[in-house]
DNA sequence: ATCGATTCAGAAATATTTTATGTAAAAATA
DNA sequence: TATTTTTACATAAAATATTTCTGAATCGAT
């Protein structure tokens, strides 16, 4: 599928603001309303827009901690692999995970109140999975940037 | 400010899909319109909700490599540090950065379209930074988990 | 040149959001 | 305890937004 300027000038708005209005985003790119709907239900369709989410806000919902984990797994077998990928999904501390090649076999992003949640987590949770070997903790201690915006 | 059970009823239906309607949530919740209207409302101008985006897909939009980068600045100091943290904030291609304490100072996630984007990316964009000392990458072989859903 | 496909505009129909009005229960105050 | 105030909710009407319908203009291909 072949995304045209009007097409990238549309994601690019959704991106940032999905309660735009049809008619908010043909105003901004000199358009009707009817283009503007065709080529968003097409968008949706092709699974370019993949979903429509709200971001909510990590502190005032008592999430205080960020941390970022290192975790190697005792073996790298698929079946070790799935049974780790498995749990983690869930998981809802972890937001992030990705298999990586390097030093280590996972990369995780983990969002929880704070320290006393994470040593819960770390414990209870996480080193107590029969598939992982080791943990190295990054803690985060400021967020630079995070976005959802992919660069188009 | 604190939340109730249907505060937090909302906020999960929303943190999933933004677009379903009031009459939606409503139904989901057995409420009427009016309070799911007020609820949502208040929500967004207390910043529970901090807004509302689209998430489009990676790969149908070329980008088929992320990496995680370790920076480690020149110097710790406030003003390497804010330089640095200016310059990030104007790469679209950086999605994350995050100021770590650790053996190094910075974790970063990048979204690229190839191996070749990245290597332009590292050579002409951020090692030549004034700020960076050191980059250390690793490359995600496969995305496990990855969602703006927050714990309530 | 004509046909077909694509893209867009305008308008009507449908659905959603927003606002207004009112009621009942709980909390606060006299 | 009685009264007032506040809070939470329901219903209905008004204002907006989305969706569907109809048709015109442009571009390519035959």
């Amino acid at each position: 599928m072949i995304l045209d300027e009007t097409d990238k000038k549309i994601l690019r708005l959704l991106q940032v603001d999905a309660h735009l209005t049809l008619k908010d985003i043909a105003n901004k790119i000199n358009l009707s309303l009817t283009p503007v709907h065709d080529r968003v239900k097409r968008l949706e369709k092709e699974g370019i827009i993949e979903k429509y989410v709200s971001i909510l806000n990590k502190k005032k919902l008592g999430n205080n901690l960020m941390v970022y984990c290192q975790v190697t797994l005792v073996k790298q077998t698929y079946d070790v692999s799935a049974g780790f990928n498995q749990s983690i999904m869930n998981m809802p501390e972890v937001v992030e995970c990705n298999f990586i090649s390097g030093s280590f076999d996972y990369m995780l992003k983990i969002i929880l109140p704070d320290m006393e949640s994470y040593h819960n987590f770390h414990q209870k949770k996480l080193s107590i999975l029969p598939e992982v070997s080791l943990i190295n903790s990054f803690f985060i201690i400021s967020e630079v940037k995070s976005t959802t915006v992919l660069p188009i």
